[in-house]
RNA sequence: GGAGAGGUGGCCGAGUGGUUGAAGGCACCGGUCUUGAAAACCGGCAGGCCCUUGCGGGUCUCGUGGGUUCGAAUCCCACCCUCUCCGCCA
């Protein structure tokens, strides 16, 4: 949530900077709305003044044995309108709340121009793609042999769904242990196991509803409960309500969760293979740092992420998002591409983004700052380090060989009890 | 699932209708004392929101939401959560 008070102060300013997103912000429905509400509230307070200081002289008259009647009398029909305004107050900021909650993060100065991902800008690539001397096959192909069965897992669960099986199964566990492993030994994370299912106000804290209710897959029962999205949602409210001391910061968190995705919009985007699933495993980072150090955190944290590519030994650009392909909640966006060769493009794999304030607004999560002595809210980073299910893709792809078989990258073979090959010969 | 107890400020903890946003303690900040530190003593110290250029003023908040009342941390209702015991399970 962008702060309000900025909003007062500067709305053209704020209309502008949101413009550049694509985001038409309602400028005139808020004015009018903020005028509504300044006008109420100021009415409010002064109706709740006077009670308060009538119901305390009656406090005062009693306690002294005097005669209360006379200023009982005095108060009478005051509640009515009191009550009135308060519940119209209420609903307005209720209406106030739902326009703010619909509204996407301002943007950091760095961020170039650009309505969608073509304009997104190539910060700088690492490794060379490999030069195959066959016709390298896609994931669909290495793992028809067996390893990989979109046809099972829809008997299961329907389209947008996988079974890996074996090797491929072993793999992806396998890249699993080795992120965590490395964020934790190496680049000083917290491991947390965390729950998948979480409240509408988690949701609502790192930014997915209610804007984007039909992202989520919402489970059956009395209790609002929702499959989480990703790792961000109970990494990032953690910090909900919390003020955290300025010495315990920064906290690092890193947890490996599935992710679900219902994406209603993305139907016949990536239907080919395990590239866009309802269900995918992520190993996800989280930052909650002091404000002023949040921009050399995300450098920080994308290069973190870097490092799994560069021991998995994947060729991969890192792209800095343009102002129309930044998500809701971020102020800035690298994205980590890595190659693949049968689609003969980079694919994203990882997204390292700095929330600045926006959902440590909506979830209250703050430190206590030494040199003003209050709370101020924290700023919140979260990136994928990086998603298991299209890193086990991007393995396959790259590390193939001609019969179809894959070999196993160095770093994950002691997670895989010293296999060096897995997967069948393709037919 | 059943029975009981409880949710108060950064933390602990008093408070059962009236000048209570809340005693006391801890932590923290400032000061006195000290060569320095500790101890002791003195003082300060919740958060959100609104009005105001500022000084300052107002309002809301004692798990959450309703209700009763001139007035609610305190009484009533619903819900959420925690703890203890029992049951059931992994």
């Amino acid at each position: 949530m962008i702060d309000i008070k900025t909003l007062r102060a500067d709305l053209d300013g704020v209309v502008a900077r949101l413009a550049r997103r694509g985001y038409a912000f309602p400028a005139d429905a808020f004015s009018a709305l903020e005028a509504k509400r300044k006008e109420l509230q100021t009415r409010t307070q002064a109706l709740q003044n006077e009670r308060n200081t009538r119901s305390k002289a009656i406090g005062v008259a009693k306690a002294k044995g005097e005669d209360a009647a006379p200023l009982l009398a005095e108060v009478a029909g005051l509640g009515d309108e009191l009550k009135h305004c308060e519940q119209e107050l209420g609903a307005l900021q209720y209406q106030l709340d739902e326009l703010l909650l619909a509204v996407p993060n301002l943007l950091h100065d760095s961020v170039t121009d650009g309505r969608d991902e073509s304009a997104n800008v190539e910060i700088r690539t690492w490794g060379t793609p490999r030069e195959f001397d066959f016709e390298p096959r896609d994931h669909v192909d290495l793992g028809a042999s067996g390893g990989m069965d979109f046809e099972a897992a829809a008997r299961l669960s329907g389209a947008r769904f996988v079974v890996l099986k074996d090797g491929l199964a072993r793999l992806h566990r396998a890249l699993a242990q080795f992120m965590l492993d490395l964020h934790t030994r190496e680049h000083g994370y917290e491991e947390c196991y965390v729950p998948y299912l979480v409240g509408p106000h988690a949701l609502i804290g790192t930014g997915q509803l209610p804007k984007f209710v039909d992202d989520q897959f919402r489970i059956e029962g009395e209790r609002a409960l929702y499959l989480v999205p990703t790792a961000e949602v109970p990494l990032t409210n953690l910090a909900r309500e919390q003020i955290l001391d300025a010495d315990a910061l920064p906290r690092l968190l890193v947890a490996h969760t599935p992710c679900f995705r219902a994406e209603a919009g993305a139907h016949g985007k990536d239907t080919r293979g395990m590239i866009r699933q309802h269900q995918f495993d992520k190993v996800e980072l989280v930052q909650l740092v002091k404000p002023a150090e949040s921009y050399a955190a995300l450098e920080q944290l994308t290069a973190h992420a870097e490092r799994v590519m560069q021991l998995l030994e994947l060729p991969y650009r890192v792209v800095a998002l343009c102002a129309g392909d930044i998500g809701f909640a971020a102020a800035k966006t690298y994205d980590i591409e890595v190659w693949m060769p049968a689609q003969d493009r980079y694919r994203e794999i990882s997204s390292c983004s700095n929330c600045e304030e926006f959902q440590a607004r909506r979830m209250q999560a703050r430190w206590r700052n030494p040199e003003t002595g209050k709370p101020e809210l924290l700023h919140t980073l979260n990136g994928s380090g990086v998603a298991v299910g299209r890193a086990l893709v991007a393995v396959m792809e790259n590390y193939q060989q001609a019969d179809g078989t894959i070999v196993v990258p160095t770093v994950l073979q002691p997670y895989m009890g010293g296999a060096s090959v897995v997967g069948q010969p393709v037919r």
